[in-house]
DNA sequence: GAAAATAGTGGGTGGGCACCCACTATAGGG
DNA sequence: CCCTATAGTGGGTGCCCACCCACTATTTTC
């Protein structure tokens, strides 16, 4: 593919080389249009991104309290509240009061979720196949790795290391 | 900073390796932190993405029909008028009738806009170097490239290339 | 010169996301 | 016990963004 020539009037391309230089902006765009297809995906199933973190966080770390994945997932409280009734109800997430301490609700991932989980992540690795097409496999593993320290550096930064 | 013993109770970090995986999750929330904290830098100039986009564009490629910024930079055209209303009020683009067809609105930069423009891009630099801070400068060249390509890669995707 | 296409404008819509507050229930400290 | 802090919930707000439609002015086509 793209192996004619370019025809450079009638495409979306050609953005200005000022904001081509800078790599705020590029992450920024990339990282917009990643997030796009990726909540399209979920949009299929009916969720949002949320729903996505949530599950993952529960399969990686067992059932925990909601104030545990507020913590961990920088989520609002109140907004997690909404989005565990959601999966909750659609049998994705188990809640369940804590005996020892009755204010808390321990949620945890049902079998179902778990198999939701897993589709949810085919889905975004094919969108990641989709996105990252004029990458090699090692290319991909560099921006991958660049990608993850960016991010912990910015989780050092708001968390206040 | 961050020389300290990590503590990994009460950070915001911590996400699910699951998450940390997907390269379409990392970019997503990469690329939403640093359009966040560009869109800081703007706001703080009572500006939004698009004017630093329109700006540039004229800067770059020098006065034109807002039609033609609509097809460059893929914005609505709608929005556009909008954008190029304010631009204008604040004395940033002027805009003028073309006599050759007058149906169109020619676009340009003014001084001012360039001064805008180049304050723009200091900010945006600054928050590069915020937000890579992890790495070092051959890392932020192949970081940078490979985002151009990825971003290339999507324009013709979506472009029909 | 009538009809169809094009350029721009104004107004409005819907979705997502982050955020905040008030409130209930429970726990823990003195 | 009373007081304070914590956990969760429901409801609501504001921002941004993308998108769409109706309308006017102008140009192009036949």
């Amino acid at each position: 593919m793209a192996a004619m020539a370019p025809d450079t009037s009638d495409r979306p391309d050609g953005l200005p080389p000022t904001l081509l230089d800078l790599t705020t902006f590029l992450l920024a765009r990339t990282g917009r249009t990643a997030r796009a297809r990726l909540a399209d995906q979920l949009a299929e199933r009916g969720l949002r991104l949320w729903d996505l973190a949530v599950l993952a966080a529960l399969a990686d770390f067992g059932p925990q309290a909601q104030r545990d994945l507020v913590h961990r997932l920088g989520i609002d409280p109140s907004d997690l509240a909404k989005v565990a009734d959601q999966l909750g109800a659609a049998g994705y997430v188990e809640r369940t009061r804590d005996q020892r301490d009755r204010r808390r609700v321990s949620v945890a991932v049902t079998a179902t979720g778990r198999a939701l989980l897993a589709e949810l992540e085919g889905r975004a690795r094919a969108v990641r196949d989709e996105v990252l097409a004029p990458l090699d496999a090692e290319e991909r593993r560099t921006l991958h790795d660049l990608l993850l320290r960016v991010h912990q550096g910015m989780a050092e930064q708001s968390g206040g290391g």
